[in-house]
DNA sequence: ACCTAAATCAGTAATGATTACTATTTTATT
DNA sequence: AATAAAATAGTAATCATTACTGATTTAGGT
């Protein structure tokens, strides 16, 4: 385990304890119930610092932010343009890590985008 | 066939004789050899435009901008985070579009990206 | 414990890719 | 040809992100 400050610890139990694929600023607004004084510029550093070394997913879906996402195992994420939520899915093969592998590319982060329309909002 | 504007007709062009998945400006600066006088922005609306038909492919590999893929059929983005270069691969199989079925969402597009370094920085 | 250097921080200012806006021109339809 | 709708060039504005600065905290050595 690797000997984060308080700033990077919080930022990454918070990023582990949701499913939404936060913005940074909307990481930031969590941070702040545990530390009110916490700078954006020290979210994003970190944010930054944490997908650099692989615990984090970092990924932009076309909205206009960043999302970041505390699970970087490979697994599919579902955008849906209609509600703009960001779903996530397994996926049976980590066919991207198969395809570095071929092209002799050391792989070290994989992003699966899907673009689309939820069920929910099919049906709505 | 479409009946499209000069203008998107000459940046769809632009982009399916390459590989180099530009970014706007990139695509900008290319479109002002034939139509010198086409506005930045008219590049970046009809960018916007033929990645909302699904015509081409936007994809954000977190270096600051949105990058663009005359090819929006599946297929494989290795980012090399030495270079910077994007490579395209091949997929043996499509299975974002899989797993988008298995969750009844509608897709439409689908982005596989690869983080990582490509066998020539390796050998550098 | 003390000391020093390196790392991290809070707070603020600057950046720059992208978007919005407006007046003009082009295209499509009747 | 007349009218309405769509697209454009050019410019101004936006705003997520980055850079910067001086203060604070951390880590390792003595």
């Amino acid at each position: 385990m690797k000997n984060y400050s308080r700033q990077r610890e919080t930022i990454l139990q918070i990023l582990r304890s949701t499913d939404t694929h936060p913005s940074a600023s909307a990481v930031y607004n969590e941070v702040r119930k545990v530390i009110p004084n916490i700078s954006l510029g020290t979210v994003y550093r970190n944010l930054a610092a944490l997908s650099d070394e692989g615990v984090i997913l970092s990924l932009s879906v076309g909205d206009g932010y960043e999302h970041f996402d505390g699970n970087s195992a490979p697994h599919a994420h579902l955008h849906c343009k209609c509600c703009g939520k960001i779903y996530d899915a397994p996926l049976k093969q980590d066919i991207l890590s198969e395809t570095a592998k071929e092209n002799d590319f050391s792989s070290e982060t994989t992003v699966y985008i899907v673009y689309g329309v939820c069920s929910k909002c099919k049906s709505d």
